[in-house]
RNA sequence: GGCGCCGUGGCCAAGUGGUAAGGCAGAGGUUUGCAAAACCUCCAUUCACCGGUUCGAAUCCGGUCGGCGCCUCCA
């Protein structure tokens, strides 16, 4: 294995070596499902479908960690607000979030924990951290004591005094006098009256925010494991916070590499709930085929910025997003050119000749993305093979014309490595295809009942010789935005 | 205030010491009854700006300007 990745810890790009040889072990931050995925949540988990991906493409084994927050306030909060059982909402939000995840071609991870299965290990790892004197309680709370902790602020690269200094103009204020210092966090926090809590030696309450990815991930991977992953929003506080409970208690180092994906932004802002700029997964694959969605995450390096645009009409609604447009655009001609390359007939493939470089599409993945998941890179290279795969079915589709064996067999291959590496290409071509013009038809209101009979009348002019007849119907439809396309085969038709 | 990131053609975007990938848009062409699709050709002497290091810099160093993120729930 050759991969590098970039580490925030070292914040340096260092080969990505596995404690077991052959065996990755990796966790990556989950949602907490208190409402759907929206772009943002997206983007993140792609990145690391391809990493896992590309793992497993070049022969290492994964086991592919990620949870489920099902206990926070904020689901606390909206379940009451809506009279709901907690439990009952997170598990619908959950579903949801699996649903909208497997649209952009993700797979699933090996186990994906839940804080509510894991109470005991929480407060197992509570009591640990107490017991060896870095936490305290105060108050039916339990703290994690940062000064307990000498390697404090490692991860996110900051120092406490900096911390402190820089929170204060912010803390003076809260009723942080249970904590012995500002920087301290919760590790369980007692519940007040009427609040949904469970027991623990502390009085009943529930598990902090941070301690839940510790216990889990030892839990399922051991005390130490190999990567661990999330949005860079979490590098502060919620991974200095992991790395510090879980290093204080096991004395060991926790995970190896750590690894962050940039946001999604919208005007130059980044995109999260709590700013209300977000738009849903489920809502956008509504005007956009979500692989095109996934297409266009791999267009930018994972830890960069990821700039959404979109355009409106003159009241304010949204009309259009050029980038997923786009994008959408670049699978057809993905799905196009595989099912080219599936229909050169075998009387066309010759036994002798070589293949082109530019086919062998498997090769520069692996050595591409084995450069921290260069996925822009990789794309360009997919652009070049396809190209190059429409080269070799213009070749066979030419008069006495044929494609050499060896170059057939390696395109194919191109497209298996384009699935197994990037998750693109996975769907059976003609389905999607149809899906993405039927959709198109249908925004414009457009019968492809409608289409196919003025197809059928356009057929019957050009038996007649009347060119001016057929003209005139393929003009009318390209106005309306349908595309006909002629073969020896007969019409088909698209939706530009 | 502390820590950190970014500024590459009309737009998007790779590239972190060896002379600018790829996509979109645009121009011309092959093909076609006409088209579309596909393919071919062209399209940054230049990488925000100013200095410096070097045989050589978009890439390293210093400074200036501009944009953003984290420090608070967040992927």
């Amino acid at each position: 294995m050759s991969l590098r990745l970039h580490d925030t810890l070292s914040d340096q790009k260092l080969p990505f070596e596995t404690a077991e040889p052959g065996h990755a072990r990796i966790y990556v931050c989950g949602p907490t499902v208190y409402d759907y995925a929206h772009l943002g949540h997206v983007r993140c988990y792609v990145v690391y479908d391809v990493l896992v991906r590309h793992l497993k493409a070049t022969g290492t084994r994964v086991t592919y960690v990620r949870n489920i927050t099902d206990i926070d306030d904020k689901i606390l909060a909206r379940a009451k607000e809506r009279g709901e059982a907690p439990t009952e909402l997170a598990a619908r939000f959950a579903e949801a979030f699996h649903q909208d995840l497997a649209r952009v071609g993700n797979l699933r991870p090996d186990i994906e924990p839940k804080v509510s299965e894991h109470l005991d290990e929480i407060r197992d790892l509570v009591a640990r951290l107490i017991e060896g004197g870095h936490a305290y309680e105060a108050g039916g709370d339990v703290y994690f004591d940062v000064h307990s902790f000498k390697d404090y602020g490692k991860l996110s690269h900051r120092n406490l005094a900096d911390l402190e200094a820089g929170a204060s103009g912010r803390t003076q204020g809260d009723d942080k006098s249970k904590k012995r210092n500002p920087a301290d966090f919760a590790l369980w926090k007692g519940a007040a009256e009427g609040d949904v809590s469970w027991p623990s030696p502390w009085g009943p309450g529930r598990p902090g925010w941070h301690i839940e990815c510790s216990a889990m991930s030892m839990a399922h991977l051991g005390e130490s494991f190999d990567l661990h992953g999330g949005g860079l929003d979490l590098v502060f506080p919620h991974h200095e916070n992991e790395v510090a409970q879980s290093e204080a208690a096991t004395g060991k180092p926790f995970a190896t590499t750590w690894m962050h994906n940039g946001f999604v932004e919208v005007d130059k802002t980044k995109m999260s709930k709590s700013l209300g700029n977000f738009f849903t997964a489920r809502d956008v694959y509504e005007r956009v085929e979500p692989e095109a969605i996934r297409y266009f995450t791999m267009t930018v390096h994972y830890r960069a910025p990821l700039s959404l645009d979109w355009t409106l009409d003159d009241d304010g609604n949204v009309t259009g997003f050029p980038q997923f447009e786009e994008a959408e655009r670049r699978v057809e001609y993905v799905y196009q050119t595989r099912q080219r390359l599936e229909e050169i007939p075998e009387s066309r493939i010759a036994e002798d000749g070589t293949a082109p470089e530019s086919l062998n599409l498997r090769a520069g993945l692996v050595r591409t993305l084995d450069d921290d998941l260069n996925m822009p890179q990789a794309l360009a290279q997919v652009a070049e093979f396809l190209k190059a795969v429409n080269e070799l079915c213009d070749a066979a589709s030419r008069k006495k014309g044929k494609a050499p064996k060896a170059s057939v067999t390696l395109a194919r291959d191109g497209f298996a490595a384009l699935e197994a590496e990037l998750g693109l290409g996975v769907e059976e071509p003609r389905a999607i295809l149809e899906r993405i013009r039927d959709r198109r038809a249908a925004a414009r209101g457009i019968e492809p009942g409608d289409v196919e009979e003025r197809i059928e009348e356009r057929r019957r002019a050009r038996a007649d010789r009347d060119f001016a007849r057929a003209d005139e119907v393929r003009d009318a439809l390209a106005a309306q935005g349908v595309e006909l396309h002629d073969s020896p085969e007969g019409t088909r038709w698209t939706m530009r």
